[in-house]
DNA sequence: GATGAATGAGTGTTCATTCAT
DNA sequence: TATGAATGAACACTCATTCAT
């Protein structure tokens, strides 16, 4: 019966993202989660057993959405770790278009989840880490990638620097063109920023 | 004469940065913040209007030192963009060595501090990536940096990644050898990862 | 429809009277408040702003009240300025009757309230100095009232009379029946004390 | 050693009255009257016990004198009922005339005080009451006040309507010459302000 | 005595969560 | 399910009072 979507769980969920994303986390009452969604405020409790329980469930959407991706990538063996890579940024930026917001609670409050180790985000997180640490060490393996970088630091170093690009990107999409961006991170993440004088 | 060590304006200040980087700002108590600086409670607001108050007082403490090092370092007329770049990241790491802990508080609380525009944070982060920008800017002018790069997407990605690393480190240094971790950046920032077959 | 007498709002502004009247502003804790209009303490803050807001209220409402009666008093042409006092001062006291601790916080708290200017409390009280000047202007000019006598302070004489009385009375109503004060001010009022030897 | 009057213990109390006046006893805060006084905070309890402890020795300081000065003039035989009146209000305005502050607060802190029955307060307001309705009675005695009213009553409304004019005036002194008030209080006290057509 | 930094009990206010309807 | 009024635990902040110097 809950066929198309005046669904409330997804009307909140999405209420919820856009109030964090203004707001952050800790700011953000359930009440004005509840008044975005167009609902109640008893009614988010009928969906969600907490406030915690809401952005938990936010981050579990979305990485279960990235990981399942993600992991058909590193899966495949016609691709190059090259282009693996290039994938991963891809799906990256692909699975915020649809709402930058969503991009910004990402970035901001994971970091909180993390420290904190609630429900499964570091499990995820961890995951995603190793999945890219993989495709490196491919490449790496297969003489593409420079052996004399740390695998684990590089894995961060790019991470971090994704987060932040996510971020910037969210909050002003139209001073940062997704293509831009994509282009440019891929480029700097192959040939770095120093002109190499063959 | 009863300044130096005995100072519970600074034994706050660390008891905060030690406070608010193991539970966040929002999860940290003035009365813990207070315990742990080994003073009464209604004595935090002898030196401080408010508990955040107190997390500006953190930031401005540490951009303060942070600006004023990397300004000296752009102005230098001795030193190719190359080298500034990697005295950038030195300052940056060199800076929170001496406590950890402050990156940690540095890293996770920045984005809110800048969302809500409050204190002094936004004009110092501008100012900061202003000043990676001018390097950026100058390098690429001198045709020591690409030119297919966009310089102020590079300083984003660049500037997310290095907070990234700083996190990491901050949380188990131990993990993270600091000339490790300065080593790599330099080198990726540079060189990219992929290997170059000329 | 379920307005009437469950209604908080209304059982919060009557205990805070009784609270009020019993322990002064200062000395009242919303907690007790809340305890005897048998709410929780929370609950106070769905009907009002803050506790400020709780004696503004009672003030507006008070003065709400009595201004409205005594506006048609003076404005009827049919009595002569000496019944006008004979009705100011009943309608005070009938104002009253109904809830004495309203006289104990009305007397007790107003200078506060117009030393701060908080509210509508001095723009009321004003315009019922107002008033009473006027029917004292209208008796003089009449010839009915003593012109020895400075209006402005007359009235500020009488007032604080009433207000002493209203409060006395509002302590040990049993003692001070009613109907004798209202006597009695009027003769003052009208005769003074000294017996007049025609 | 404490000849003149650098005296803190004098500064103090003065501080208070000023600052008392100025913010009514619960919003003065005890720093705050030991800056007025050019003292320091803790000095305060040197000298007095608590804040409370200020106000009731101001308020001491003030019946003391008042009832002394009251008590000569009720014990002399040579004076009738309404030149006894006179003097009262005389000793009265006399007694603030060096200091309108103190006024303000005897009106405004006064009640507050009489309903917690903190201090000699209510022994010293009730021999005042005393005395006055002695005056009184005498006067009827003699047939020389109107034997109509309440004597309790009339005592009450007078007090009030006293208190009102002093805290009008120590609010405004330009604005009530203390020669206008006596004048006044005394005819009404005596006439009413009807005028008597005989 | 004098100081003013330090104390910590006390309270207004918020807001996640519950629950009667 | 859905509501939104009601709850009450939690916490930032204040300030009278103390006390080491």
């Amino acid at each position: 019966m809950r066929k198309k979507e005046g669904n409330k769980e997804t009307a909140i969920i999405e209420a919820a993202v856009r109030v964090f994303a203004e707001n952050g986390y800790h700011q953000s009452k359930i009440s004005k989660i509840a008044e975005v969604a167009g609902v109640a405020t008893g009614s988010v409790y009928l969906y969600y057993k907490s406030k915690e329980d809401i952005v938990l469930k936010i981050f579990d959407l979305v990485w279960m959405k990235l990981s399942k991706e993600l992991q058909q990538v590193v899966q495949r063996t016609d691709m190059d770790p090259g282009t693996k890579l290039d994938s991963i940024i891809d799906i990256l930026f692909d699975s915020f278009t649809v709402n930058p917001a969503l991009a910004i609670v990402f970035v901001n409050e994971q970091n909180q989840l993390l420290q904190q180790e609630k429900g499964n985000v570091v499990k995820f997180y961890k995951g995603f880490l190793d999945l890219a640490e993989e495709i490196l060490r491919e490449g790496v393996e297969k003489g593409i990638f420079n052996t004399n970088i740390d695998i684990r630091l590089f894995r961060d170093f790019v991470t971090g620097g994704l987060r932040a690009l996510l971020h910037e990107w969210a909050r002003r999409p139209e001073e940062y063109p997704l293509n831009r961006i994509r282009q440019n991170i891929k480029y700097i993440a192959k040939n770095g920023i120093l002109i190499h004088h063959t």
